[in-house]
DNA sequence: TACCAATCTGGTAGTGACTACCACTGAGGT
DNA sequence: ACCTCAGTGGTAGTCACTACCAGATTGGTA
């Protein structure tokens, strides 16, 4: 079954889709996003340009392209549907994220950190980078609603679903933001957990371990 | 003094520049965003292309560029601020808001509402415009937290204004899309005060005098 | 082993948004 | 009447992105 097919050619093609991205950040970073020409990342990862829009549909793709939404979606549909929504979703982003950076102990970061952190940097500060993180991040709520799984024939349900999934995203965005000005020192998904906070209340996240 | 310096110049300016962008949002509904070219809404306007491009610096701009921003702003900073951070900003979108639909009572929309309705409709549906939209209200909560005045040396202070604003903003945004799918049939301020109070709980908005 | 099919890759020639750079016109104030 | 300058238009170019087509490599098959 055609499962792992072909694992030689999945494999060369993560790994030059890997490469290619890895030199955009790094252009990116360097002479700035304007700055670079897709043609420049192509020259870098020696590839043509057309390989590089066979693996990344848009220039600002190079930067944003992850599989947090997936994660996220996941979780979500795995929390008890008897808790409030937005300690639902909150739970679910501090979860993933926790996932995602690895529970590192405050430190420094690892390599693929840093990659992380370069890449927010990037989508910080290039509006158009911007732009369309914050519209991924407006298809993730999408997907958080489908996932939440409420009934989704009454417009209430649904309506106070979407508004609260926009507000937890919105408060990670923030967390996001802050987590990249301290250089990725503190720990994210303490820092989501602070916004959430500081948007709904104490009562809104859930009680920790506090390993503070 | 030239505070109105040429009142017909400025006239004839603000003039085309409605002009073109009744066109451009009349003919991206018709044959869609990506269907019409800039060359497009210059010819319908009567201008030359570079004409357009001198009043709206993007092509997304012809259908985003409001100042609505400058109002909530306002707002914000004649708000008390001994109120909490969610109310105040709240109060100031539905305030702002009221001002810009203007007091209609429930039934059909002014011309102007139905121009806002169409923008919105291709703000909402049409991914690039979505995610400069998006990123322009990015852009407000950078405004709200200044609005608000608090002191700014307070990075925690900061931090928590930023998650309230992002949060608030994205409720908001949440109402917009539900007034456009109700085809702005119900009143917005009533959308964004519930959308509120989704997210943050029943005490978040301030009872209002119900004029319903 | 020889063959077929699918995938990966590269090249060419576009379209369309957007940006210099320059020239013309007409309104406002002296 | 003159000067200034904002407003407008044209040309040529860059760059992201998209068909359309052609060669190469890999995986499974007769």
């Amino acid at each position: 079954m055609p499962d792992q097919q072909s694992t030689l050619r999945a494999h060369r093609r993560a790994e030059t889709q890997r490469a290619i991205q890895a030199h955009a950040v790094r252009l990116f970073t360097e002479r700035g996003y304007d700055g670079t020409t897709v043609n420049d990342v192509a020259e870098a990862a020696g590839v043509s340009p057309m390989t590089v829009y066979r693996h990344f549909p848009t220039k600002e793709d190079l930067v944003l392209i992850d599989q947090h939404a997936q994660l996220v979606a996941d979780r979500i549909a795995a929390s008890p549907a008897t808790q409030p929504l937005v300690r639902r979703i909150g739970g679910a982003l501090i979860e993933s994220t926790t996932t995602v950076t690895g529970g590192h102990g405050g430190g420094d970061l690892s390599t693929s950190g840093q990659f992380l952190l370069a890449r927010l940097r990037l989508m910080i500060s290039t509006p158009a980078l911007r732009a369309k993180h914050l519209d991924n991040n407006y298809a993730l709520q999408q997907a958080i609603v489908t996932a939440l799984g409420d009934d989704t024939t009454d417009p209430d349900a649904a309506f106070h679903a979407h508004a609260a999934a926009s507000a937890c995203l919105a408060a990670m965005h923030t967390a996001l933001v802050r987590w990249a000005e301290d250089d990725g020192r503190s720990e994210l998904p303490d820092l989501i957990a602070r916004a959430l906070t500081a948007a709904f209340g104490d009562d809104a996240v859930q009680v920790r371990s506090d390993a503070r």
